[in-house]
RNA sequence: GGGAGCUUAGCUCAGCUGGUUCAGAGCAUCUGCCUUACAAGCAGAGGGUCACUGGUUCGAAUCCAGUAGCUCCCA
């Protein structure tokens, strides 16, 4: 067959692909085999893969992959969660401009059969994209958070927490989204650095029968629209300039509503001009000073952020129109003192970053969290789930768990899992699964309903609080409780997922797993950093720097884009993405098909003779070469350094395979080969191709297929890994000298200028002569050389080089340059007399052969030695010249 | 404002418990090669006071303290 000039990506892909699928070798049964269980973070279904995905994805597949080919039962579960606030956004979107329909039209059940089709239409891209980048997921268990029994298991849940007291309602200051018109929890809650303006308004004294003063206490805020919801003014008790104002009030501007000072020491006295606006329905801190000192609550907002009745004046206008309007109205009024330029922090919604949260007291659905996040915070710290890379992130985890505030879980839409809760007319309810258990319920407190008078609460839940049980329900784990696949595959084993979902996801999983399986629901957490173009700025989509993963694949293939992006991504850091490292992986790719295309023209030329491949040197060194390698790579996979790894392969691959070892057994043009080295070679190459087949598993699959005959069953991602032998050190050494003095000979030759086609004779003097006899053949080769003899003594004319504590003539026809020649082995000969220097004064001192280790001492005792033999071969050698 | 982390070659980063397997890798750069697998390639080479200042030590990129700059998280 003939094979490709350079290595075709998009067929390969395909065929592969569709192969693993045919053979079903991605699906995962509970049996007798240890599991290793991955549960995909679920991607939501509004978008497409960016390259944060494809980082997941890919490591993802790397560590399944691994696993199964690692003896495993691997199982990696795929699926999307329903993104509540932004699918909902998108679907009323669609809605509107294309078929001109307003939410508000349309009843519940109505907008969720459109936003049930909207799903079905686009949640599958993303499905797409991770075939395409060749995921081994187990198609057969894709998992929805709006499925059926997920549904169920959401509510179960819930009813359960709020049996256990866990969950309440209450009204409380929550995070509003006036653009999405739903409460956020703390954690949708983005803030961003803005320069905005302090307003220093002035209010009019009174004294307690509303009769001014005729002074004015003046205070700085940057909300001057929420003025009329003002319902005091506070100021520090110790502050001197307003300590004679106890029992005074002030009039609001605009609405001249009376509103006492009161006195708190929560106020900073510098800030500003010390004296503070308390507007308890729109501020936090406020609404907690409104608590303390009892102050009445005047909402001035409407859910979509436009001005209320209560505001009295500019009702209706958005709250940023408001401003202007408050603010030019204060002037006219003489009112407005000075306005400054001021830097602060603007919460927004992390769903619609353009909108700026409103805080905002609303009665919503909590979670209690204390309770829960110890237990979840002790199975960190103890160790029983360990995160990665190290520890960086327990800190973090810590802080947020120790200071864990109550979940708000409510979101005033329809998208999501609707709360159980059932109202009566008077508005007690009942929290159960249906109507008709909810009457009983009643009924139970001795209320007489029937399940006709009762209506549900109309919010549904926050998307992290049907998230929370994936490592669970994705095996029915909460719906169906005790069956086969949660009892196998629950704990998961490895979690990997974005350090910025830490607390939205992380923390609440332990949480819940934690309640609900009494066991933590994965072993290992593994953190991958952001993805950010080669200037270090985050992928968006204002920028434009996200590149599309289609179109990358379709330009590299899907295996060059994992190496890409693999290659360039330590454990947990950023990683700069570049074009040109997909180019690498390209190149590779191509690299390893020309390998293949050498070998199979080797495959005809095989001459059976007696000899053991294994008298080869070129075989012997690179049996151990790989089985250093493959320890090594093993090592890194327990540690997760995933890139390490793929690194250490690529150089075994290009590097020790195709530079050297090729090189070395590769007969002369149309010469045959040696049949017994020949199956060595493809036994390396299989062996190769298996370690890098988790992180590039459609070349290497091909590969594999090409290099032998293969039954129909035969497939490198199923092939079990062996254990590796020892490496024998010491062919080690001697491959890494046989290197060294190829490579020095070689610049030997470019610094005298020998041309590549001109041969050379090589004298070498040694010690060691036998090292140098196994590899003759090798070296005469490699640099050259027509002869290679073993001499005594230097011989004149040629030129003279030193490696390690040999010494090697160089016998050329071209005329050499001596003094060039010199003038390096002068140079090495300084440095080495400089080293031998710093090893004597360092053997020499007392406390250094007293105190250090006594390897440290042998150590240096051998630098010694070694160093004066070079030394002594330099000297000799600059003699001959 | 509180906390965490980072600073090593032009770029991106390795360097675990201090000692030449300590100053490394990949990419980029430079030089020479169209050598019958590969120019998406081959063979070589040159790049660094390990941010700064002190300290501990026989010995510091590595440990400690401070300074500067950058990043992230939280309020």
């Amino acid at each position: 067959m003939e094979l490709s000039k350079n290595y075709l990506p998009a067929t390969v892909e395909e065929k592969w692909y569709q192969h693993w699928m045919d053979k079903g070798y991605f699906r995962s049964k509970p049996d007798g085999r240890q599991p290793f269980t991955v549960v995909i973070p679920p991607p939501n279904v509004t978008g497409v893969l960016h390259l944060g995905h494809t980082l997941n994805e890919t490591v993802q597949d790397i560590l399944v992959r691994r696993a199964r080919m690692s003896g495993y039962n691997a199982c990696w579960v795929p699926g999307s969660d329903h993104a509540s606030i932004a699918t909902e956004a998108k679907v009323v979107d669609m809605l509107k401009r294309e078929k001109g329909i307003e939410k508000s039209q349309l009843s519940r059940e109505e907008f969720l059969k459109y936003a049930f089709e909207w799903k079905d239409k686009y949640g599958g891209i993303i499905y797409h994209q991770i075939k395409k980048l060749g995921c081994s997921c187990d198609w057969d268990r894709v998992t929805f958070t709006m499925d059926d029994h997920y549904y169920k298991a959401v509510i179960r849940v819930f009813i359960d927490l709020y049996k256990k007291g866990v969950i309440y309602r209450g009204a409380r200051m929550i995070n509003w989204d006036p653009k999405a018109k739903t409460a956020l929890s703390d954690e949708e809650v983005e803030y961003k650095d803005i320069q905005g303006k302090l307003y220093h308004v002035k209010y009019p004294v009174t004294d307690a029968a509303g009769t001014p003063t005729g002074e004015f206490i003046t205070i700085a805020t940057q909300r001057p629209e929420t003025i009329m919801g003002d319902t005091a003014i506070c100021v520090h008790p110790e502050d001197e300039r307003y300590t004679h104002l106890k029992g005074f009030y002030v009039t609001v501007p605009l609405v001249n509503r009376r509103i006492p000072v009161i006195f708190d020491t929560y106020v900073d006295k510098e800030f500003g001009t010390g004296a503070l606006k308390v507007t308890p329905a729109h501020d936090i801190n406020d609404y907690n000073l409104g608590l303390k000192h009892n102050l009445e609550i005047v909402d001035t907002l409407n859910d979509d952020g436009t001005l209320s009745e209560a505001a009295v004046v500019f009702v209706g206008e958005d709250r940023f129109a408001a401003r202007k309007k408050v603010v030019a109205a204060l002037e006219e009024a003489g009112q407005l003192v000075k306005e400054q330029e001021y830097t602060t922090r603007l919460g927004y919604s992390q769903r619609n970053p353009d909108t700026v949260v409103e805080p905002r007291i609303s009665t919503q659905w909590f979670v209690k969290m204390a309770e829960m996040a110890k237990p979840a915070l002790d199975a960190v710290v103890n160790g029983d789930v360990r995160i990665h890379p190290g520890d960086r992130f327990l800190a973090t985890y810590k802080y947020w768990m120790e200071n864990v505030k109550d979940w708000c879980i409510s979101r005033q839409l329809w998208w999501g899992q609707r709360i159980p809760a059932w109202y009566t007319s008077d508005g007690s309810f009942e929290v159960a699964a249906t109507a008709e258990e909810a009457v009983q319920q009643f009924a139970a407190r001795g209320i007489q309903v029937s399940a006709a008078d009762l209506t549900q609460d109309e919010d549904c839940l926050d998307t992290w609080f049907s998230s929370w049980l994936w490592p669970m329900e994705v095996f029915n784990g909460i719906s169906n409780p005790g069956n086969e696949d949660i009892n196998y595959y629950y704990p998961t084993s490895v979690l990997v997922t974005g350090q910025d979902i830490i607390f939205f996801w992380v923390a609440r999983m332990i949480m819940a797993g934690l309640e609900y399986k009494q066991t933590k629901p994965f072993s290992d957490v593994y953190f991958t950093g952001m993805v950010r173009d080669k200037q270090g700025r985050k992928m968006s989509k204002q920028l434009g720097n996200s590149p599309d993963l289609l179109e990358l694949i379709h330009e590299f293939g899907a295996d060059a884009v994992r190496f890409g992006i693999m290659i360039s991504s330590p454990a947990g850091n950023d990683l700069l993405y570049d074009n040109a490292s997909c180019e690498q992986g390209r190149n590779f790719n191509n690299k390893m098909w020309n390998a293949l295309k050498l070998i199979k023209m080797w495959e005809q030329r095989q001459e059976v003779d007696n000899t053991d491949a294994n008298g080869h040197f070129a075989v012997k060194w690179f049996e151990s070469r790989l089985n250093q390698v493959q320890q090594e790579v093993a090592a890194l996979h327990q540690d997760f350094r995933l890139s390490e790894g793929l690194k250490a392969l690529y150089s075994l691959i290009w590097d020790d395979f195709c530079s050297w070892y090729l090189e070395w057994i590769k007969p002369g043009f149309e010469q045959p080969i040696s049949a017994a080295v020949y199956r060595k070679t493809i036994y390396f190459f299989e062996q190769l191709m298996q370690l890098l087949h988790p992180y590039m598993p459609f070349i290497t699959e091909e590969i594999y297929q090409l290099l032998d005959n293969r039954a129909a069953d035969d497939s490198l991602m199923m092939k079990q890994f062996t254990s590796p032998a020892q490496p024998v050190h010491s062919v080690l050494v001697e491959g890494a000298l046989a290197k060294e003095v190829i490579t020095s000979i070689r610049d030997a030759r470019n610094k005298n200028q020998i041309k590549p086609k001109d041969q050379v004779v090589l004298h070498i003097e040694t010690k060691h002569q036998h090292a140098f006899a196994q590899i003759e053949n090798i070296l005469a080769k490699q640099v050259n050389a027509k002869t290679i003899n073993f001499v005594q003594e230097p011989v004149p004319g040629c030129i003279n080089l030193v490696i390690q504590k040999d010494k090697f003539y160089i016998e050329t026809e071209t005329a050499l340059d001596t003094s060039a020649q010199k003038a390096t082995l002068l140079k090495d000969l300084d440095y080495l007399k400089g080293f031998l220097v710093s090893v004597e004064k360092k053997l020499s001192n007392e406390r250094f052969v007293q105190n250090a280790k006594p390897e440290a001492v042998e150590a240096e005792r051998r630098k010694k030695s070694d160093a004066e033999a070079k030394i002594a071969a330099i000297e000799e050698s600059l003699k001959s010249l």
